[in-house]
DNA sequence: CGACATGTTGAGATGGATCAACACTTGTGG
DNA sequence: CCACAAGTGTTGATCCATCTCAACATGTCG
């Protein structure tokens, strides 16, 4: 059964549709090639699917090329953490490489489609193309910066700044690769993710989503995000955004 | 006025104490040689000075060389979280290297010593000593999974199992070190950070921190901790600890 | 049709925040 | 040497943001 939507990654990375994207800082053809033979194929993950489990992790990286996924920590009584959103473009998979035992699960949100890559030629990587090591620090920093802003939002913001947080932050990071179309995204996460991400329980993150909407900050329905008031989103959630760089992508 | 207790780190990397505890991965001549003379110098930052502002961050990598500090965050109206906790060995401002713009501040708990190293040479490194690139992203994707758990505490746990959270995961970091000793550590944070780095209001925290005492799973006094009762704390943190491989250090 | 996931809403309970004192220590300047 | 300010820890009273529990609505899918 084809995965609707999602295409998997082609087969030459020369024909990624997702690398000639605005978001992107260029490669060498060199670089690309040695990508391409570091590759070791694509997969496809359905919605809802694990793509790292938190017990039992693969040893395989893989780029994010279509849909979207999270990470989480769970608490053995169950209680779920979602860490962050990833977004096509992002890395999957690379602090299992680094960590001393299972640090994290990953699963996709939407049907995704996913480049994969052997974990244990990462030090290959570093070895013959320094360039794509570079980028892999960048790719972990970035992300760290991430997990810090949701640590600060998780523990400094209350309910309403909180929404109104990773309304905009989302919003953001589609806009940007290219997601957005007449001011509407796609917003494959429900509320329970919502909740889970923001450490808040599953009701109150109705009642404070339901209030920003009444007040008309933003619309969400049919799985589809509006900002309807992103002056008054900043506003709320204090956040100040900033030109982003290219970033790299493996 | 010489800094009590700290000592700035050798002019000789091979005469680093730091790097010969059992804590860290050796490094090859020829790469211990590549460090020292990318090393711009050391420096001494007494405690509670900024190491990074969070405004105007500067130029510079570092190496956490002795004392503790710690990353944070602020919201524009104050509010403060405190990201993670450094030790020695730990390094500092690598993110921003790769950061949009500024992204959080450092600042030293006790007076601290660091060895400093030129942020623009950073891609020199990469280049010349792909292992030690290797190893950055090691230490990126380390603190990260620190900041994974953080957010996991802040976002899951109630007050109690943050605070056993807290007092075993930096108790465990410590005792790697050596800073241990008769089970005891010195313990240079007080009850505003320890709210700024759990989430929670300072009354909160001193509350929690006293009922934790009373049923002596711990004691803190002096600037000394020592857990009296570990079991009893992981139980509570709901914390499994694995064996910790060597890590590197640059 | 029933089972299930998801969203919505109200009522009541509570963990943690806020406000307000006060104790103790340390350093400083008169 | 004392008086005082500043930083830190402690404790009680009260408040409220958020949680929990419990229903019910809606849509999808077999």
């Amino acid at each position: 059964m084809p995965l609707s939507g999602t295409s998997a990654c082609p087969r030459r990375c020369a024909d990624c549709r997702l690398r000639a994207a605005h978001a992107f800082k260029p490669v060498s053809p060199q670089e690309l090639a040695f990508i391409e033979s570091f590759r070791s194929g694509s997969a496809l993950a359905p919605a809802g699917s694990a793509i790292i489990s938190e017990q039992n992790p693969n040893g395989k990286l893989f780029t994010l090329y279509a849909g979207w996924a999270f990470r989480y920590k769970t608490l053995s009584d169950g209680r779920r953490q979602i860490l962050n959103f990833l977004l096509p473009g992002d890395i999957i998979g690379l602090q299992q490489e680094f960590a001393d035992g299972p640090s994290h699960g990953v699963e996709a949100l939407t049907d995704a489609a996913l480049c994969v890559f052997p974990r244990d030629g990462l030090w290959e990587l570093f070895r013959r193309f320094p360039s794509l090591g570079y980028d892999l620090t960048w790719l972990a920093a970035r992300e760290e910066g991430m997990v810090d802003e949701n640590l600060l939002t998780t523990g400094r913001r209350n309910a309403t700044e909180r929404l109104a947080m990773l309304l905009i932050h989302l919003y953001r990071r589609a806009e940007r690769l290219g997601l957005v179309q007449d001011g509407s995204m796609a917003f494959p996460i429900n509320q329970q993710h919502i909740a889970d991400a923001l450490g808040l329980s599953l009701v109150h993150t109705n009642k404070t989503l339901r209030r920003l909407q009444q007040l008309g900050l933003h619309e969400l329905k049919g799985g589809q995000l509006s900002l309807l008031n992103p002056k008054a989103l900043h506003r709320i959630a204090d956040y100040y955004d900033l030109p982003m760089r290219k970033v790299p992508m493996l």
